[in-house]
DNA sequence: GCCAACGTTGGC
DNA sequence: GCCAACGTTGGC
């Protein structure tokens, strides 16, 4: 299984809303790297969800319900969407202030790639992070 | 609101 | 195919 993380504004969209709706579809992604991380998930794989710019903290775990599909909001082929599902909420948000200063998180994406909106995780990050969320 | 980082576009 | 200009994201 694979992990990943993905950012939303919660001013766009929050893991409240999430909550609420069930499942959601990821659309949106206009950029070839977050569009390749898109394509790579696998049913189940589970996915951190960081809300940037307010909060900017991972607030819970969302799970892949859907694999890669053409993104029905654009009329163009190139870019895909992923169904997901919310899995699990974190019992506190893990900051992003907490994950630059931990030691073992000093090469995660999130910190490395900060624009990017869709990333890989690997297994020890994802674990990292549920921990410190619990 | 500013600015750094970085992706995209378009002229050559 | 290079690179300058420009736009966007997201932290601060």
């Amino acid at each position: 299984m694979n992990h990943w993380l993905v950012k939303s504004e919660p001013v766009k969209y929050s893991w409240e809303q999430f909550e609420k709706d069930g499942n959601a579809v990821w659309d949106g992604v206009r950029n070839y790297q977050a569009r390749n991380n898109l394509q790579a998930m696998k049913k189940g794989d589970l996915v951190m969800f960081y809300h940037s710019n307010e909060g900017m903290c991972v607030v819970g775990i969302a799970k892949v319900v859907k694999e890669f599909y053409p993104d029905p909001t654009i009329d163009d082929p190139r870019w895909v969407v992923v169904d997901l599902a919310p899995h699990k909420k974190l019992k506190k948000p893990v900051t992003l202030e907490t994950i630059k200063a931990d030691e073992t998180l000093q090469n995660i994406g999130l910190i490395r790639q900060g624009r990017l909106s869709v990333m890989p995780l690997t297994k020890d990050e994802f674990d990292r992070i549920l921990k410190l969320g619990s």
